[in-house]
DNA sequence: GGATTGCTTTGCGGTGGATCAATAGAGTGT
DNA sequence: ACACTCTATTGATCCACCGCAAAGCAATCC
């Protein structure tokens, strides 16, 4: 059976089609660029449709569980963290937000949130109401796949922290969240070595199932092999080989 | 904010279009009807591009990991493991799917899939094709919305398993493992506290993030303590309020 | 039937990470 | 500068689960 062709036309240089740069903040559609692919008259319909909302503080919340859905969101500038209540009333953190992605998709199933999500620091968050990106999207088939792909992604993503989760040491844990934090940040054409963590030890830990206490002696042991410094929340990577043979399990000390 | 209305003429008493219960195996859409409103014409169109495949025997693949996507499968009858591979090659299950679940979502992303799927018995499943698929949500709103809700619903289930494995012990990972497969035979109109689980305790255990011993002592220490009683595959399930305290960590002894 | 193979159960010792506790540091407001 | 609070680090102890090993049991094949 053939391969299927990719999406005509999408873009392949990081820039979208008004030229930007993936991380331009000036471009409402800046999260939507990269692999989005529109006629001018559609790419403008969408932009009207996307709305820019007040830069939200540390700790706002964008969305809270159980509320009614009506938008998913785009991070601009700042971060974001989801989470989730379990049964018995703690907190499970479900993932991290950067410019550039796309938060709240699991609202759709129940048209409820499924989540809350707050700003870790200062942040500008697009809201995408999604009635209205709804009808947008059976005029413009090329929208609808590219929240389908949207979707699909975050499925996958998820599974890959259910693998992380289920078989990786805290290690190998700790080590992986720093290379995708790293990754996401190339991605956006920042630092790939040095950044710092918008989140505290605390939310770390419990993104990967560890205690607080059990992150900090991780970095300190990473720290003590040469992997990486670490000043509270600044983060430089200094052995970016290391840090992958630590993700993998195959760090030999 | 007004709440946005449920979809309009949804299905509400478990029965679909043409009248049939949700567990029927004998409307090719069967897996679909359930949260499905569509016209007639609609209907004969959505039930023009499934295809109904031959029956698949244990063991059988459905998809591989990293094979062209081109559909999405739904289950009609038997069940279906999906595993991924981890970066150190070993197995990880991502999900069981019974009859009336979609599964293969993950492959939309990167027109590749993401995981792989076999038949954990004898099964039916029923191949839709992602490209007519997506054609035909562009004529019609309510199975695009119905495709985003089901995508939705597998990410809220990713990030159950993914609260599941972070924060809960052994005993209450199998506890909501046998009340999730209880709740979805009731769906289907089966028993709620008597089945044979179809996958391996090596399939329960990857998936839970736990050894098979610690599985199979599990289901030792539950018969012991009057919760279920364990034949081999075959569960039954004794005291559900005791099996409930057993998922939330509640269970006294 | 008997042998082979794969799956499940049970026992026992070791260990990675949780838990408890104490200290140190960073951030915030007065 | 101070006190106060929140967050991070480090140490010491403990336990749930893992890993290995052996035995029991079921299914399949010759």
């Amino acid at each position: 059976m053939a391969e299927p062709s990719p999406v005509a036309g999408e873009a392949r240089d990081g820039r979208c089609h008004h030229d930007h740069q993936v991380s331009c903040t000036s471009c409402r559609l800046a999260p939507l660029c990269l692999p989005l692919a529109l006629e001018t008259g559609d790419l403008e319909q969408l932009e009207s449709i996307i709305q820019r909302g007040r830069p939200l503080q540390k700790g706002e919340h964008i969305y809270q569980e159980g509320q009614a859905f009506t938008s998913v969101y785009a991070v601009r500038a700042g971060s974001v963290k989801a989470y989730r209540y379990a049964d018995d009333g703690s907190e499970q953190v479900t993932g991290f937000y950067f410019p550039g992605e796309i938060l709240g998709m699991d609202g759709i199933s129940r048209n409820r949130h499924a989540s809350s999500a707050l700003a870790l620091e200062t942040s500008a968050i697009c809201e995408i109401p999604f009635e209205r990106l709804n009808e947008l999207s059976t005029r413009i088939p090329s929208l609808q796949r590219h929240f389908f792909q949207l979707m699909s992604q975050e499925i996958t993503e998820d599974q890959e922290l259910i693998t992380l989760l289920s078989k990786h040491s805290a290690d190998q844990r700790v080590a992986a969240l720093l290379l995708s934090i790293s990754a996401r940040n190339a991605r956006r054409k920042l630092s790939a070595t040095a950044f710092r963590l918008p989140m505290s030890r605390a939310d770390i830990g419990n993104y990967l199932g560890l205690t607080v206490e059990t992150v900090s002696r991780v970095f300190s042991r990473f720290q003590k092999l040469g992997l990486l410094s670490v000043d509270s929340k600044e983060i430089a990577i200094a052995d970016v080989a290391l840090l992958r043979d630590a993700a993998s399990g195959t760090l030999s000390t």
